[in-house]
DNA sequence: CCCTATCTTGAACGATGTTCAAGAAAAGAA
DNA sequence: TTCTTTTCTTGAACATCGTTCAAGATAGGG
């Protein structure tokens, strides 16, 4: 079971939840060891146990905070609210930006993988579904052809689409492509993929 | 120093990539481990560093086999050689139902993380790129506007987009669909990115 | 002040990837 | 064949990892 997370920001987990972030964010996911997080929050090995199920329940709350800072960085750049077209370019770039701004946190949330049966808890899933909400939104002024349960779905297909582009850039370095031309490929990809008019699905 | 491939279907490593290979495919590529691999290709555990560096470069052995299947697939697929459009599309359902019928092995491709400073040896990448270059001639027809380097490179941006679309089917489980919706949703992507004449970038 | 419940500790366990000295096998030279 | 040299093979040993757990410390409530 999941324990009430405590206001406090001196708590255990916040003060484990802030070293693993520094981890992860220096060395990678493959860099955070449950002996080095445990010495730089200032506790003992088995304390992190007891705070959190697991060290992949611990990398699920740094990647919660990512996903949250992402989303806050979608909110900024949405008010500027100009047209639908326009809100889809920014939030592309917003997410291109803080992907590369943040390298190692982004991939940690991608490289997680938890192990077969076991499934991400629903306080981790509704940040993600958050992100794709704030699609929605811009997509179904542009695609009004689309029916609610196509625009979820392509919405989705959009940010898996993006997500692809920046993943090869972030993870696949033999084919690496100077950073300044991520941009325009990812604007490119948006536009085409949110043109109203001549879609033809 | 990677050791001359003699022919022999029964060499050592011949044994182990195809051990290596039927653990990933069953368990994954977490479920791949030294000894294990090692006892089912009927060898000591040290032996397995006598063939291959490393675990990693192991896999990157079966992940060789993997996308050389793909691009015989490719080969078959644009065998119909119809209309470059026609061709872009048979290879993006060729691409999906590739992945859906090896999802594992798929998913290795891409879940092996090298080491911080060790990029992938050449004749690893050959195999990407051979795959890239096979998109990269109907999109030529499609998009007659585009340089030669901008090609490459839309091609890259393409080949990842449809990447990261699979990718969310296959290791996003929370946000899952239908399998059947992901064909028509992938071939909406590709539809919208090579759509030529309209075409503004 | 004591009883209880909770948190904390670090030694211990089992699993893992990798190394390496020693032995076996193969290949070449005579 | 026989000796020498090189290569392959072996499995015990090592270091490191995530995780557990019994024991001790701490805090709260009556």
């Amino acid at each position: 079971m999941e324990t009430q997370e405590k206001p406090g920001r001196d708590t255990l987990r916040h003060r484990l939840v802030d070293a693993a972030e520094r981890r992860i964010a220096e060395q990678g996911l493959v860099g955070l060891k449950a002996r080095q997080v445990t010495a730089d929050a200032g506790c003992a090995l088995g304390a992190l146990y007891n705070a959190f199920d697991d060290l992949d329940d611990l990398v699920l709350h740094v990647n919660a905070r990512t996903l949250d800072r992402l989303a806050a960085a979608f909110d900024d750049a949405r008010r500027g609210g100009e047209a639908a077209e326009e809100i889809m370019a920014v939030l592309a770039r917003t997410y291109v930006s803080f992907a590369l701004e943040n390298r190692m946190l982004w991939s940690a949330v991608f490289a997680l993988a938890l192990p077969e049966g076991r499934s991400a808890p629903d306080w981790y899933v509704v940040r993600y579904r958050a992100l794709i909400d704030q699609i929605v939104g811009p997509l179904a002024t542009l695609r009004p052809d689309l029916s609610p349960d196509q625009l979820q779905l392509r919405a989705r297909t959009l940010f898996a689409a993006v997500h692809g582009v920046v993943w090869l850039f972030l993870d696949a370095g033999f084919l690496a492509v100077p950073q300044d031309r991520i941009t325009p490929e990812v604007a490119a990809l948006v536009k085409a993929m949110t043109r109203g008019l001549s879609a033809v699905d």
